[in-house]
DNA sequence: TTATTAAGTGAATAATTATTCATTTAAGTT
DNA sequence: AACTTAAATGAATAATTATTCACTTAATAA
C-alpha cells in the first residue's frame, strides 16, 4: 500500500501559516490551503478530517515549537540576569523567526476553530516562565511584584515590538534589541539591591 | 417618509463587537449580526452596503474612540511624569473599558475586510504618542532610546496585561495597575537624571 | 507479475453565508 | 385622511466554501 507522505503535513501547515499571515483567519479556505500546499482539495481530508481539526493540529504544533524555543540554552546554574536574557532572547527569537506561527496562534486563539481543550492546554504552557520570575524574585534580582504583572510586562513589550516591526517593515537590529531589553530589565530590576550578575 | 433610525447603527456596532469578542472575526456572519442587533438581515443592508463596509465603518469608529480617549485630560503644562501617567492610564482605560473595540481592531486589522486605506489612516493615529515621547526625551526625563522602541514597550505591556486579565478573568485592581505603571516608568526613566516630577 | 491497499485527484454535492427583492409598515407631507 | 417615500422584513437567491466520492495512481506484499 501507498504510505502517507509525511512531508505533506508540513506543506499543509506551512501553506496555512502563510495564508493566515497574509489574510488572517477569516481569510482561509480549504481550497486555498490546498492550492498553496500544491495538493488537491480532497487530499487535505486524508490528512485532516475537517478544517477544525487542521487548525487545532497546527495550533498544537505551533504551541510545541514555541515552548521548545522558550527554554533553549537556559542554564539555571548561570547568574540570574544572563539566564533571564537567554529566555528573553528566546521569546524574541520565536516571535521573529516564527512570526507566522505567532500570528496564527494569536488569531486562532479567539476563533470558532480552536476548542476549549486546546485552549486549556495552552494556558499551562507558560508555567516555566512563572518559575523563572519566582527565581528572580527570591534571589532579590527583580521586584517583588505580582507574577502575572511581571510576565505580561515582559512578554507584552516583545510581542508589540516584533508585531509592529514586521507590519511596518522595520528591521529588527541588534541596537534596537538591546534598547528593548534594557527597558525591560530596568523595569523589573529590583532597584533596592546592588546589581550583581 | 420614514427616517433612518440612527440608534440602529449603534445596535449593529454593539452586536458586531460582542460577536467578535466571543468568536473572533472568523465567526461573524451577517445574519448573526442582524439577530444580535435585533433587526432583520435585510435591514443591515440599508445601513451598510456590504459586510466589508460594515466592518470598515466600525473599525473607523473604534479608531476615533480610541484616539479620543488617549489624550483625554492631558495637560502639557503639567510635569512630564504626571502627564505621561495620564496618557498611560488612558491607554489602559481604553483597553479595559472598551475591550471589545480593542479586540475587534486587533482581529480585523489583519483580515480581508479592512482595506489598505483604512489601515493607512490608522497608522497616522499614533503620531501624538510620538510627540509625548519626544517631550520626555528632550526634557531628559526618559531614556534617549528609539521612539519606536519606547512606544512599543509602553503600549505592549498594557495590551498584554489587559488581554490576559480579561481572558483569564482576573480583576484589574489599583495595586496591580500601580505595579504595572512602575515597571513601565522604571524602564523608560532616564536613570542619569534626578527624578523631578 | 498480479493483487491489494491506501494515497491522491478534482469535479460534484452539501452546507453555509452574503445579498437581493417583493412586500409590508411607519413616518412625514399635502 | 389620503398620499408619498423610504425603512423594515424575512424568505428567496446567489455566491462562496466545506466536504464527499467515483475514480486514478503508486507503493507494498504475495
Amino acid at each position: 500500500m501507498k504510505p502517507k507522505d509525511e512531508k505533506k503535513i508540513e506543506q499543509i501547515f506551512a501553506a496555512t501559516l502563510q495564508l493566515v499571515k497574509e489574510k488572517g483567519v477569516a481569510g482561509i479556505t480549504m481550497s486555498e490551503i490546498a492550492k498553496a500546499a500544491q495538493i488537491a482539495t480532497g487530499t487535505l481530508y486524508i490528512y485532516f478530517k475537517s478544517k477544525d481539526e487542521l487548525v487545532n493540529a497546527l495550533f498544537t504544533e505551533c504551541r510545541k515549537d514555541s515552548a521548545e524555543i522558550y527554554f533553549m540554552n537556559y542554564d539555571e546554574s548561570k547568574p540570574f540576569k544572563s539566564g533571564f536574557k537567554t529566555i528573553w532572547m528566546n521569546l524574541l527569537k520565536f516571535r521573529t523567526e516564527h512570526f507566522e506561527k505567532a500570528v496564527f496562534m494569536d488569531q486562532c486563539y479567539h476563533s470558532p476553530f480552536i476548542t476549549e481543550t486546546t485552549k486549556q492546554i495552552t494556558k499551562g504552557m507558560i508555567q516555566p516562565l512563572y518559575k523563572l520570575v519566582d527565581r528572580g524574585k527570591f534571589g532579590g534580582y527583580i521586584k517583588d511584584a505580582d507574577n502575572f504583572i511581571l510576565l505580561t510586562f515582559i512578554v507584552g513589550g516583545i510581542n508589540e515590538f516584533v508585531k509592529h516591526s514586521i507590519y511596518s517593515n522595520r528591521k529588527i537590529t541588534k541596537p534596537l534589541i538591546d534598547q528593548m531589553f534594557n527597558l525591560c530589565w530596568d523595569g523589573i530590576m529590583n532597584n533596592r539591591a546592588i546589581e550583581n550578575d
